[in-house]
DNA sequence: TTGTGTTTTATTGCCTCC
DNA sequence: GGAGGCAATAAAACACAA
């Protein structure tokens, strides 16, 4: 590539003016040298427009630090110009930091405008005593610097909305476990009454008694028998069913989630019964009975009545269906 | 003092716009 | 085709621990 950039050049010697013509050169070397403390040495043949360059050059120590050795301690101010201009010219580039106060400037110049008008250069070229090229550099460099900042912003504000988010989703992850559970507790307190609706009914002579439509609801789950059904739940996902009001055997509300189940009007007649009574075959049959429920049962919550009815019934095994059909209608 | 990691300055090559 | 921007990179300057 040719060019243009090429020329942007720092002044004096070094790889950058390699590719200058002459007549640049001597631009540069003049307006190079205007800024320094011997400025007056080298004024006469200058025709640059700017005060000339600080850095590059190493014979100015402006920031401090290590420095190589300097102007002064090189040459004697009886030194003859042409050995100065040797010491200039011929120096191997040195990069040069700029001095705070430039930084300063350049960085308020920034806040306003963070892309550079030529004017705007060559103005802060001038009030700075820097080359054009370098304001502009300066100012590449500093954007680079900027959008390295803003992605790291970014993307602590995408990490903390993605935190957010997934300890959101947790908490539902871990509210919906809590439903599934309940729906399990409340499943099975169904079928085993349901088991010992069967039994009473037989063992008074086979005739069927549903509860009176206006029945009122008595429903109670001894402390032991809770913590039995409910074990297996728990150790699988931790799950209490202490915080819930539902399964709340002493709370009121205990009874109107199972009454919501029921249409309009009915309500619910369960029995209490003693799970001591179950064979290790009514056991087999509680666990599937179970699973089949706890599959249907969070269908209920977008479901209106009679589709989650339908769903509840017809999920069941035809044994169960029955039994249902008992109690429910 | 020296080795090493980081920051700053500058270059290069490519791209877009006018 | 020239001017200017950007990404990638080099290299000097700097900071700091050992």
């Amino acid at each position: 590539m040719a060019e243009k950039k090429r020329m942007y050049g720092v002044c004096g010697g070094g790889i950058a003016a390699s590719n200058m013509d002459s007549d640049f050169l001597q631009n540069q070397r003049a307006s190079c040298v205007l800024s320094h403390p011997r400025d007056s040495f080298f004024t006469s043949s200058s025709s640059s427009s700017y005060l000339g360059s600080r850095s590059i050059l190493s014979f100015d120590g402006i920031t401090g630090g290590k420095k190589s050795k300097s102007f002064y301690q090189s040459f004697g101010q009886e030194e003859n110009l042409e050995e100065l201009e040797e010491y200039y010219f011929l120096q191997p580039e040195k990069k040069r930091r700029l001095t705070a106060d430039q930084v300063l400037f350049l960085e308020k110049n920034f806040e306003d405008v963070n892309k550079l008008e030529p004017e705007k250069k060559a103005e802060l070229a001038k009030e700075l005593g820097l080359q054009p090229r370098q304001i502009a550099v300066w100012f590449q460099n500093r954007r680079a610097r900027w959008k390295t900042k803003q992605l790291e912003k970014d993307y602590e504000a995408l990490q903390a909305s993605y935190n957010s988010l997934k300890a959101d989703y947790d908490n539902l992850l871990k509210e919906k476990d809590n439903l599934k559970a309940e729906v399990v507790y409340i499943t099975e307190k169904l079928l085993l009454n349901e088991k010992e609706n069967t039994n009473s009914t037989l063992s008074h002579g086979g005739s069927l008694t549903a509860a009176p439509s206006n029945a009122s609801v008595t429903y109670s789950v001894s402390e032991d028998e809770s913590s039995k059904v409910s074990a297996p739940a728990q150790k699988q996902e931790d799950v209490s069913y202490g915080t819930s009001d539902v399964l709340d055997s002493d709370s009121p509300h205990h009874t109107e989630a199972f009454s919501s189940l029921l249409p309009p009007g009915d309500s619910l007649y369960i029995f209490e019964h003693d799970q001591s009574d179950l064979s290790q075959d009514e056991e087999d049959d509680r666990s599937r009975n179970l699973e089949s429920a706890a599959y249907i049962f969070p269908k209920l919550e977008d479901a209106d009545y009679c589709n989650a009815q339908s769903s509840f019934y017809y999920g069941l095994p035809d044994e169960d269906q029955a039994a249902f059909g008992f109690w429910l209608y």
